[in-house]
DNA sequence: GATAGCGCTTACCTAAAGGAAAGCAAAAAG
DNA sequence: CTTTTTGCTTTCCTTTAGGTAAGCGCTATC
């Protein structure tokens, strides 16, 4: 008896936010789908609004959140042709972890001054 | 007039929300987090409850984690010396944040199936 | 005395992320 | 015509994350 105590198991916890992590992890996507969220829609506002962001960057980016079905990409066809970006309605399901971030981001910076 | 329509600002949400990053992101940080928030206090038992985890991922993430004051390490001198890592309460306010991702991973998870 | 476990460290290597800078086709603006 | 804007792409290069494998000092166990 008395056999070594085992770890305790959280696989059930780690396992989900290891899934969440693999989709929005990066520097960048989350500040994507914000800023698309809040209704910017041309590449170039994109970019613009997220300050220091490259366009090589900002172009991959918003492929893998468009195979991630969080953004489409909306080609229209006039002249010029236009093209536009929107976020999917999946991506309003990210709207608790921006925001838990986004308080967590704020406090934290309080923290650190103190 | 008729000026260019300026892109819409969301640098209040972007700029905490990429502070938040800075101090989680990464592959293991939060499973770490979860780890011993769980209870699990010995380097083996975290080892051993995060699939796929090397030793020294794990000793660099754990030094990190120390210095965002999210972790303690402590060393306990007797016959032989201990080594235990115990949440820091600040660690406490990730709790928002693990709960969201948990879930947003698990139905996720459906999503993608179906 | 040999082996195993603990808490790491070290060295080596690969892949991916990301930055910098330039360019480009099409169209509009001057 | 020349320049500018848009929505990217391309090339090149550096940095970082992370994996693999081995080992090491110490203790405990067989």
């Amino acid at each position: 008896m008395a056999k070594k105590k085992p770890y305790n198991d959280c696989f059930n916890t780690v396992k989900p936010v290891r899934d969440a992590l693999e989709v929005i992890n990066g520097k960048w996507k989350l500040s994507i789908i914000i800023s698309v969220g809040v209704g910017n829609e041309r590449f170039t506002d994109i970019q613009d609004s997220i300050p220091g962001i490259s366009p090589k960057v900002l172009a991959k980016e918003l492929k893998e959140l468009e195979q991630h079905k969080l953004i489409k990409r909306i080609v229209i066809e006039d002249y010029p042709v236009k093209i536009v970006y929107k976020s999917e309605e999946y991506a309003a399901t990210l709207t608790p972890i921006i925001y838990a971030l986004k308080e967590w981001g704020i406090n934290h910076k309080k923290v650190i001054v103190s």
